[in-house]
DNA sequence: TCCTCAACGACATTTATTCTCATTTACCTT
DNA sequence: AAGGTAAATGAGAATAAATGTCGTTGAGGA
């Protein structure tokens, strides 16, 4: 139940926040942008507005539900943060995201940081490819 | 003399796309937005417009001679490509940019592109750092 | 059930960028 | 060197994504 699971990070359980949650849940689509969700809200014949949408997943950022990517295209896409780090690749020719894992990578990542003074708090990592 | 690299990249040696070269050329950050390089026409008099600035760096883009970066901020900014490839590290807390480079990671990308069965044609890796 | 403050919906606003179109200019031709 | 032409430009309107404002609504503790 997701009531529960809004509670726990300590917001609300408010209906837009509810139904938001379950549209990031059940979605097909891995990455959703903010329209992407309101233009489901509407489908599904509920009355919450376009800034509503926008406030929400930001705090849904905020409170580590979901994981917010900028990829190129001048929007943000959302996607539910289901615990397991991944990295993205692109494909330039359908815009496919394939998520992949690779350790070896996250370790020099963090030795790099490591090497110029820093903690490595976040990254982000996109790969834009083409097929074969 | 930039008019020839311009001619050299199939683009008209005009006015403002010299002065927009030097700019780049020039600037202590090797970051700048549309912005910044408008400003700094204004700054030295020329009477360039905005549309022009965000017209020239898009098809300097397109021919090679700068590459535009994301981040994260909600705007473009744009860098000379000097030819040697880097990644970068940008700190959360002064929001420095830090090159580097690292061939073990570009290796790896290639590869995982590869098991995929793509081609990696570029990929953009940011890291998010703090100080120790 | 009632009360209160956080959250909401509607819509105005901001910010980054692109579009439109009349005017200007680079540069090829003579 | 002057002229013609298509490409490039400047000004400002237009668009898209996202955020701010504010009066109203509703979640959930008392």
């Amino acid at each position: 139940m997701e009531a529960q699971d809004l509670k726990k990070v300590g917001l609300k359980a408010t209906l837009p926040r509810i139904r938001i949650l379950q549209i990031l849940e059940d979605s097909k689509e891995p990455h959703m942008s903010a329209e992407d969700v309101y233009k489901t809200l509407l489908d599904q014949g509920e009355d919450v507005g376009l800034a509503t949408v926008y406030r929400v997943l930001t705090q849904f950022e905020s409170a580590g539900l979901v994981i917010r990517h900028n990829f190129d295209s001048g929007h943000s896409v959302f996607e539910l943060d289901r615990g397991v780090h991944h990295d993205h690749m692109v494909c330039m020719n359908t815009g496919k995201v394939i998520e992949f894992q690779n350790e070896q990578i996250e370790e020099l990542q963090k030795m790099i940081a490591d090497e110029h003074g820093y903690d490595l708090i976040e990254h982000s990592l996109v790969l834009y490819v083409k097929p074969k």
